[in-house]
DNA sequence: ACGACACACCTTTTT
DNA sequence: GGTGTGTCGT
């Protein structure tokens, strides 16, 4: 046990070992938030506090369970099967697979991911004859999601025009549509569960004894159906149900937008009557600029519960602040300022390069390439996504359950079979008359379309009888060539990527058998606990009955529905580009929850960081600094900052002021690189020695050609300059957007910010030069 | 059934 | 600017 509390700060300590109540804890980032929960569940166990099987730890992404679950693996050495550990969803499928029949659901029940989501609801809209326009799918998804997110059914959402009226009768149609398949979207997984245990009340004491301690990560982030389904999982403290250890940060709340309600913090408080509040505000991750920085920017949002970040590493460098002319330029400058950090010794992968929005790093990669820098770009297209991986999951889905429409539509004449566009809308109809899915419709449809869609239900049956006895990779095998998916790529003139990603399933359902003890003997047991284990109940009339051994599992779920639920719930890595040692490019969003020696932060600009979709909201501004300062918290080391005077945007060129934010940091720990461009673009470019004339004229954009010209017909007798920061009396600060007219009667417009867009005439208008 | 073209979209993201 | 979707013509 010593060596459990082995090097804890005082605060850390107090939140390890606290009493079995329920506590919230205010982690600061790089604040060692991990480590207290993961060291908390090992100390209750290991002083006899509670068993495995009575602890429940949720995550908001599988990497974090991953995390939780190979750092407790090395802690203690138990076998973490007894433990719930998992996200939300993966742990609300658990509990649905174990308990599908009190919770209305087929025992195959398939989990739609998103993709697949809209799909049904386009194709639901399109059988009831629904004006897409004035109901466009992605409109009803959102609104569906969201009433989901909030705990409601369509019956209990309240609408207020006819508009909405609608909208919940077409939820109310996509709930059946979804029952009638047999299939589960991400937000239904939730409340399913949710319902569940609010309506069995002997089933949610059942689970209320069980979890003695429930962990939550990230608790800033959980929405308003996470937080009730928390609530009703803990039970009342008087009924003696468990108690909640929330660990979370209200300053790194950056995901309002899908959901996530910061005020379950203060209500989480109140509800849970926590008498235990304990701030770490010990950060092991940065350097004292770095931190001040943090700390002063997130100190102008109002509504925190107040927390301020302190380190023992010393003041360490400035911040340093670029102002570039152009997004080409800044994309520059990061490769010049990322140069010298290697040539400093610093590894590629150990420089990280911040946006805010995806668009933004085109340019950068661009640049990037053109220097021959390596760098991997976060966020692509995840495994179980690209089409030819969907395409054999939708055949496997077919086999587990063949009323899944969305799987049938997606292979049904792929590879092309020659069932057309006609005979579905046929067999749509048939469908829709008999109540029942497409595939169940194929009997009643007649002559040449109905021989062949028979032909594919054929396929999907026999190969379903023929794999009945076969493990699961060698199912996946076998489907991989009865589907034709193999010789169709092998055809294709660019399939050999989609061929080995193909290949690379069957690997995947081995590791996955192995990882999830559907194999024989003993498993190493490290993957996120989606299933149902030896130990949890299933409930009987006669009462609760327990699994005592592994070889129950396989009654309540099949291998195959098991992979199935793990591709849909976890999409794998984007193209791991693995052990490369490489640049990071990443959205600040993704970037959470991540640290790097040297991080540039970009595009601080008014409009695009902070957004300026934000601006409008009056929560908006408060949640793009929490984002900031998300940004800042994730150097170590080295922070840069940059801006740009131009950025093409949307195809358009755009001129932005610098970020607000450069306002609310302190002064002192910034350090502003003096611009190379102010007077003269051109003069500015010949002083840098770094940009040879080479690597300029076979550059990575001839835009940069354009903008010279561009300069000099500005640049003209007016004396101003498009791009350049100015400053008004009534205004106040701006940029100039363009100028017209020649000397003597140039006219500018520029644009204030706040106080708008403004055309001036020069000659009259009494401005001032800002510059740095 | 497939390629060509027009058109709309464009903040952030996990499950 | 770029991508992805939808419709049209062959």
């Amino acid at each position: 046990m010593q060596n459990l509390l082995h090097n804890l700060n005082p605060e850390q300590l107090a939140a390890v070992t606290l009493p079995s109540q329920s506590a919230l804890i205010l982690a600061g980032a790089g604040s060692g938030k991990t480590r207290v929960l993961t060291t908390r569940i090992a100390w209750l166990i290991q002083t006899g506090q509670v068993s495995p099987a009575g602890i429940m730890a949720v995550t908001f992404t599988n990497k974090a369970a991953k995390e939780m679950l190979t750092r407790l693996s090395s802690m203690l050495p138990i076998n973490t099967r007894g433990m719930w550990i998992g996200t939300f969803h993966g742990l609300c499928n658990r509990l649905l697979r174990t308990h599908y029949k009190d919770a209305a659901l087929p025992q195959a029940f398939q989990i739609l991911d998103s993709q697949d989501q809209l799909s049904l609801i386009k194709r639901m809209l399109k059988a009831a004859n629904v004006d897409d326009e004035k109901y466009p799918a992605k409109n009803l998804m959102y609104f569906i999601n969201n009433a989901k997110d909030q705990g409601l059914r369509a019956h209990a959402v309240e609408a207020y025009d006819p508009i909405e009226r609608k909208m919940v009768e077409l939820y109310e149609l996509y709930d059946q549509q979804c029952q009638r398949e047999g299939v589960v979207d991400f937000a239904e997984l939730l409340l399913r569960s949710y319902e569940l245990l609010a309506r069995n009340g002997p089933l949610r004491h059942h689970y209320q004894m069980r979890f003695r301690h429930i962990l939550v990560d990230e608790f800033q982030d959980t929405n308003d159906l996470q937080y009730n389904l928390l609530k009703l999982l803990a039970g009342h403290s008087e009924e003696g149900g468990g108690a909640i250890f929330a660990v979370g940060d209200d300053d790194q709340s950056i995901y309002a937008f899908r959901g996530a309600n910061v005020g379950n913090m203060q209500a989480f408080e109140r509800d849970f009557r926590v008498e235990n509040l304990i701030k770490l505000e010990q950060n092991y991750r940065s350097h004292g600029h770095i931190l001040d920085s943090a700390n002063f920017l997130i100190a102008n949002n109002t509504k925190r519960l107040g927390k301020n970040l302190r380190t023992d590493a010393g003041q360490g460098e400035q911040v340093r602040v670029y102002e570039a002319s152009s997004d080409l330029e800044e994309a520059q400058w990061i490769i010049e300022e990322s140069k010298s950090l290697m040539g400093e010794g610093l590894l590629r992968k150990e420089i990280a390069i911040l946006y805010r929005s995806n668009a933004q790093s085109r340019v950068i990669e661009h640049a990037l390439f053109a220097a021959g820098i390596p760098y991997t770009v976060y966020g692509g297209l995840r495994y179980f996504q690209r089409a030819e991986v969907k395409h054999a999951i939708a055949y496997l889905q077919l086999m587990d359950n063949p009323h899944n429409d969305s799987a049938f539509l997606r292979v049904v004449n792929f590879p092309t079979r020659g069932i057309g566009v006609r005979s579905i809308e046929q067999l749509q109809m048939a469908a829709d008359t008999y109540g029942v899915s497409l595939f169940a419709a194929v009997p009643y449809m007649t002559g040449k379309a109905g021989t062949s869609l028979g032909n594919f239900v054929k396929l999907v049956e026999s190969a379903r009888f023929e794999t009945q006895q076969l493990a699961l990779p060698e199912m996946v095998r076998v489907v991989l060539e009865r589907s034709t998916l193999l010789d169709f790529y092998q055809k294709e003139k660019e399939g050999a990527d989609r061929i080995e990603n193909l290949e690379q399933m069957v690997n995947a359902a081995t590791q996955f058998v192995q990882e999830e003890g559907f194999g024989q003997g003993a498993p190493a047991h490290l993957g996120p606990q989606a299933l149902p284990q030896a130990g949890d109940a299933i409930l009987n009339q006669d009462g609760i009955e327990v699994f005592d051994s592994d070889a129950a599992l396989p009654t309540v779920m099949s291998p195959l529905s098991a992979f199935l639920s793990h591709a849909s719930l976890e999409a794998g890595d984007a193209q791991a580009q693995a052990g490369q040692d490489a640049m990071q490019l990443m959205t600040v969003h993704s970037a959470k929850g991540l640290e790097f020696d040297a991080v540039f932060i970009t595009g601080l600009e008014e409009g695009l960081f902070p957004h300026e979709s934000s601006a409008r909201e009056t929560e908006g501004v408060d949640e793009e600094r929490r984002l900031m300062y998300v940004a800042i918290t994730r150097a170590r080391r080295r922070l840069y900052m940059s801006f740009t005077q131009q950025r093409m945007l949307h195809g358009q060129t755009r001129f932005n002021m610098k970020s607000r934010f450069f306002d609310e940091l302190p002064e002192e720990s910034l350090k502003w690189l003096s611009p190379r461009v102010q007077t003269s673009w051109f003069a500015g470019r010949k002083s840098q020695t770094a940009w040879d004339d080479a690597e300029f004229r076979n550059g990575t954009d001839n835009r940069i050609a354009q903008q010279i010209s561009q300069k000099s017909a500005n640049g003209n007798g007016s004396g101003w300059r498009v791009g350049e920061s100015v400053a008004h009396a009534k205004f106040g600060e701006g940029v100039i957007v363009n100028i017209e007219g020649g000397a003597g009667a140039a006219r500018a417009q520029i644009n204030f910010g706040k106080a708008g867009m403004k055309v001036l005439d020069l000659s009259v208008a009494k401005l001032e030069r800002v510059g740095r």
